[in-house]
DNA sequence: CTGGAAAGCGCC
DNA sequence: AAAGGGCGCTTTCCAG
């Protein structure tokens, strides 16, 4: 970490990835020194600087004395282009200025080593930065991206920011209870598969797997892998093969605990940093093409809750001593953002009565006097509902359901008998994007799709169902954005100590002293269900928990 | 030893 | 002829 000096007696800038931060100006090299020296030498800092995620946590210590974010490249050059694969800042300076710089003169300052070069290549970046601000900043402008920037994605960094910084608590022991007992539950079921398999091979290995089920066993195989074409040995595959033999069923068992216990059991104490206790995640916010955010080491938005024995893995987020967990999710947010997008007059009826959205589907789509019992109609009404979002192919639709193409199909035209005005929206965004060659979310995020045009029939299917779905998935991530600013705001101004410490899509996870848990909950559902005005009213739950297990 | 591709699967 | 949108992580396997 080096603190660049830009523009002599102007300002001091202290470059945070591709971002500046402004310090008070005019104001003297050694003030500037004063200010970061601490944060520079703060232990916690200097041992994140590894992993990356040191520009925020930096940034989450910035107090006094800091005049407040300056131009951000990355968060611009992302809503610019947010299905780039990257933003190095040298592509930045060659498109938006024009200058070729040579090799090595950016990348991440180093700490010990060469300490004059280093503050020359964190200078060499800010200045880069500052004199992007101008052309990129025209750009967002010209784009109709800059309430997007400076409204929401500007003000999220600091959120983001204190979340990471503020982390989870993680009960250690807990997970090294449950990976022993995971431990003993592998072991016996590699016996039992070595036995019907007539032989030991490795489990984990698909390769193996495959030439155990398909050639010594002499099974059936389904469908191929995507890139091979090899016999795959997926999960809808084996529960196939499990109707007429007995291995992948155990396979299947054997997979289940695997994942739980590699992926989570085993990793998150790991990951559990020593000097708070703590896991602190990073919050990434220009990953996700649609404008979601993305949570990685570890990734916290995809942590078990489907089956009994994944949701015990949540046992082991836990609150503080004298606090609670508060979790609040929106409910049905994408398809009310649908019903919103869409205008259809039976979708926002359904939510202006409070109904089940399913139930309704339901009804629409089989009428009072079908065969099919209602258990199992509100099932496939459910996955209708989904599927359309996502543009599934009465194809796909009919396998998962368990019914032939042709029903899948009438089901789907059914559904879209009785939303009509589904189609026409989603036939009218693929329309328009083909001609503009882009979508956008509610709030004017915009995704290009440049694909609509691909002379490949699958490339440009792909990107029709981008196009339908992008604008809902990024505006229901446009509605949580601006409630966890919202809702940082307020637990400030109230004074507050409840913290924000996690979000995962529609779900806010905060930390709240006991005495405040009443109080907080009323506050995250009102900003929640005010983020903004649409046709349908947001709905939010609110629970109160000793561990994140307990708050659903 | 590292890095990447592939397969598979966890979440919304 | 392909066949559900968006992510990140684990393991295996192979190349350098």
């Amino acid at each position: 970490m080096a603190v660049a000096i830009s523009a002599p007696g102007r300002s001091a800038y202290l470059p945070l990835g591709h971002s500046v931060l402004a310090l008070p100006s005019p104001l003297p090299v050694d003030e500037a020194l004063a200010v970061l020296r601490p944060l520079l030498e703060d232990p916690a800092v200097r041992k994140l600087s590894a992993s990356g995620k040191r520009d925020r946590v930096v940034l989450g210590r910035l107090g006094a004395g800091v005049e407040g974010l300056g131009f951000d490249a990355l968060l611009a050059s992302y809503l610019l282009d947010p299905g780039r694969r990257t933003y190095a800042l040298e592509d930045l300076v060659l498109e938006f200025l024009g200058e070729r710089r040579p090799p090595g003169t950016g990348g991440v300052a180093g700490e010990d080593a060469a300490v004059e070069a280093t503050a020359r290549a964190a200078g060499a970046d800010a200045d880069a930065v500052l004199r992007l601000d101008g052309p990129m900043t025209a750009k967002l402008e010209q784009e109709g991206l800059l309430p997007v920037y400076e409204s929401m994605e500007m003000p999220l960094i600091e959120v983001l920011a204190d979340m990471e910084r503020a982390g989870v608590k993680v009960d250690r022991a807990l997970l090294v209870a449950m990976s022993r007992d995971m431990e003993a539950q592998l072991a016996a079921l590699t016996r039992d598969i070595h036995r019907l398999a007539k032989g030991e091979f490795n489990i984990n290995s698909p390769p193996q797997l495959r030439e155990v089920l398909f050639e010594r066993l002499g099974m059936k195989s389904g469908k191929k892998t995507a890139k091979t074409r090899a016999a795959s040995t997926a999960e809808d595959v084996l529960e196939e093969l499990a109707l007429v033999h007995e291995l992948p069923r155990r396979i299947l068992e054997y997979r289940a605990v695997q994942k739980l216990k590699s992926t989570y059991v085993d990793a998150l104490p790991e990951l559990i940093d020593p000097a708070t206790g703590r896991i602190h995640a990073t919050f990434n916010q220009t990953v996700a093409a649609t404008g979601r955010l993305s949570s990685a080491d570890p990734n916290l938005q995809n942590i078990p809750i489907r089956t009994p024995e994944g949701r015990r893995i949540r046992e082991a987020f836990v609150a503080e001593k004298g606090h609670r967990l508060l979790s609040a999710d929106y409910s049905q947010i994408e398809l009310r953002v649908l019903a919103h997008l869409s205008g259809d007059p039976t979708l926002i009826d359904t939510f202006r009565r409070g109904e089940d959205v399913h139930d309704r589907t339901s009804r629409e789509i089989f009428g009072a006097l079908s065969a099919i019992p209602p258990d199992e109609q509100r099932r496939i009404a459910k996955m209708v509902n989904y599927a359309l979002l996502y543009g599934k192919t009465a194809f796909s639709l009919a396998k998962d359901i368990g019914v032939s193409r042709k029903e899948a199909e009438a089901f789907i035209e059914a559904y879209f008998g009785r939303y009509p005005r589904v189609r026409t929206f989603i036939d009218d965004t693929i329309a328009r994007a083909r001609e503009t060659g882009h979508v956008r979310t509610l709030l004017g995020r915009l995704r290009r799709l440049p694909d609509l045009k691909s002379k490949s029939f699958p490339v440009r299917m792909e990107a029709e169902r981008q196009a339908m779905n992008t604008p809902v998935q990024g505006s229901a991530a446009d509605l949580i954005k601006r409630a966890m600013i919202d809702l940082d705001r307020e637990l400030h101004e109230r004074k507050l100590r409840s913290r924000l410490i996690l979000q995962i899509h529609d779900e806010l996870l905060l930390e709240v002293p006991e005495d405040e848990g009443e109080k907080a909950s009323s506050l995250v559902k009102r900003v929640m269900e005010g983020a903004l005005e649409l046709d349908v009213p947001l709905v939010a739950d609110a629970h109160l928990g000793r561990s994140w297990a307990e708050v659903h």
